[in-house]
DNA sequence: TTCCTTTGCCAAAACGTTTTGGTAGTATAG
DNA sequence: CTATACTACCAAAACGTTTTGGCAAAGGAA
């Protein structure tokens, strides 16, 4: 019988093993309970046997196996952010936005993030796998849709996940999201209250939900002031939200008695307001022009840009509030909702009467 | 110093335990050998027997853990891509160009992305954490810089990773890349063959490989033409690139004798258009416009953008040649450098005679 | 003195896989 | 007939941690 031997190094590489905890044990001549014990803050451990530890470990180079403590843990320090690669949603600077803060709020608590894309066939086949391998904590639901079958998904799996937006049934689960429908409830008030009859609202694609929250709002508002649905042209872009914003305003520049313009984003407002000069139309004096500003960094403002009354959200704070609320749940178990604050930057001469409050949200 | 904690007892979760291979193997009456080598392909199964452990593994929704399977393989099939923060970056449209290149390979070889941002400063630190913890397989490197301290890190490490782009020791690592310098060379020819004695440079960051190597190029060709440095009026830009077409575009209108316009990416090429026909210049009559077209999806050229002359890449096969090198190198142990093909698009009335290879790659 | 805490350490049992080195049993060759 | 090869399975070791349940030694209280 052949003796046992101790296993080196599989591969044919030239690298050099790396040192674990019991290189580190024999190295200090403790026991690698001590070792963990130590690195890991256990008021088990003498003072200066911890000194010991943690400058052996500084000297030595050790680095605690990452997947030995997921193995032994059941964590993984990981969330993932599963995308649908519809050929069109990365390119959406509102995603890219979104990313900034996610990637920043995880790397200071420590996580990673695990991003992946799929096609919108296989979406829940890939929420499946990672919840059933083990390699993540939790999720990262983007964009919402009515009746979402990866919301429901992960919810019966019971699993930690947060979504960006709200649906019907926000009540149950995790979410980050704007006041979408105080918002633009607002909005549409303080247009009318600025003596508009007639104004266009561009909004962004029915499909997701921030999009017929807005609509919603809209009507509202103009039910409770008594006017009638007509007073507002609805136009529907699609996603993302390239090119919409010139055609559609062009388009509603051929429509009778239309004196303000809703955008649903900045992005589409900067758009409309090209297509506006040059129908020789001028923002803040023939024109009012309103939109949710979503602070997109690479967006410039043209320099009239000051005549535009602005919704002002951070969609970087929304990332990190995200991240934040899904590491809540892997370590707490709470589930709760945020609000994401949003301010009023009125254009000039504008009449802030009807909006309920100027700070929506401090 | 971390706050001690005492010590924990693990929490009940509410949510069952999961399926191992043991419960599995119980299940069907087998040994866990046979269950593992039966789903991993092993030719020591008989069919039937692999027949019963597949349908069981079905059956009983048993899915592998993927932190076990790490552990004791030692891959991950995880590969990282540190990003660096510096609040730029990911605005830049090439970039997320570059990102659904690598999500879809990666998600069609079955590997993950691990996304993480990092200052700067802390760059290497993130690097040495994931060499040393094992929970990647290999990294992607970023628009490289001369001398860059994350190549150096990656290659005395021993650890797969690819870069895009190269720098001065591009022999040493294995990288993506298009062909800066022959393109450029060919588009500096290009114009000057066309006509024009004098026409303006309009660079990305000199900080970065890629331009430097461009503007190298252009120098070259302007040499072995025979002609003066100064038929080429040299401007560079900043990273990311916005705004600058526009302001660089009017600056060298200010200058005598520019009659062409060479862009580093058509998204300065399209702010540059908008500043020459405001400026009443007409691409195609007046000037000529060239410039590298990097397929950015989202970015809509104008109707006279025919006009342009382009040399064409795709940064989406880009990102996937990184995926692809970067798990060939984990796998097989080879490192390799890829080009992505280029094509030239001219613009019409643009005589050709002065390019090397039309089509400089296939 | 005796008894009870507290302090500081440790051996061993997990965690859930893959891989090694077998061994019966059957078929094939000589 | 025996020797050999192949087929189909398995027990146990290993991967590198964390956590459990200890146990001596020292200190304090009675």
């Amino acid at each position: 019988m052949a003796p046992r031997q101790e296993r080196q190094n599989r591969g044919t590489t030239g690298t050099p093993r790396k040192v674990t905890i019991k290189d580190l044990a024999a190295e200090l001549g403790l026991s690698i309970t001590t070792i963990s014990r130590a690195l890991n803050g256990y008021s088990d451990v003498g003072e200066k046997t911890r000194k010991r530890v943690v400058e052996g470990a500084r000297r030595l180079g050790y680095t605690p196996n990452r997947n030995a403590q997921r193995l032994v843990t059941r964590r993984s320090h990981s969330i993932a952010w599963v995308q649908s690669d519809d050929d069109n949603k990365f390119v959406d600077p509102h995603f890219v936005e979104v990313m900034v803060g996610v990637l920043r709020e995880a790397r200071q608590s420590h996580y990673d993030i695990v991003m992946t894309s799929e096609t919108p066939q296989r979406q829940i086949a890939a929420y499946e796998r990672y919840v059933s391998d083990g390699s993540v904590d939790g999720f990262i639901v983007d964009l919402p849709q009515p009746g979402d079958p990866r919301i429901k998904f992960l919810r019966e799996a019971g699993v930690p996940f947060v979504v960006h937006g709200r649906n019907e049934q926000a009540d149950d689960y995790g979410w980050v999201d704007v006041d979408n429908y105080g918002n633009f409830y607002n909005l549409a008030r303080l247009i009318v209250s600025n003596g508009h009859k007639r104004f266009a609202f561009i909004n962004g694609d029915e499909r997701f939900m921030y999009a017929t929250t807005r609509r919603k709002a809209v009507e509202d508002a103009l039910r409770d002031m008594g006017l009638s649905q007509d007073s507002c042209l609805y136009l529907r872009g699609t996603h993302p939200m390239f090119e919409a914003g010139y055609q559609l305003t062009e388009l509603a520049l051929g429509e009778p008695g239309v004196t303000a313009f809703l955008y649903s984003s900045v992005l589409l407002a900067v758009e409309g307001m090209s297509a506006l000069s040059r129908a020789g139309r001028k923002p803040g004096r023939d024109v009012m022009i309103a939109a949710m500003n979503d602070e997109l960094q690479y967006l410039h403002l043209p320099h009239d840009g000051a005549n535009m009354t602005f919704v002002r959200s951070s969609l970087r704070a929304a990332g990190r509030a995200l991240v934040a609320e899904v590491i809540r749940q892997c370590e707490r178990n709470k589930v709760s909702g945020t609000l994401i604050p949003s301010l009023f930057d009125l254009a000039e001469g504008v009449d802030p009467a009807a909006i309920r409050d100027k700070v929506l949200f401090a």
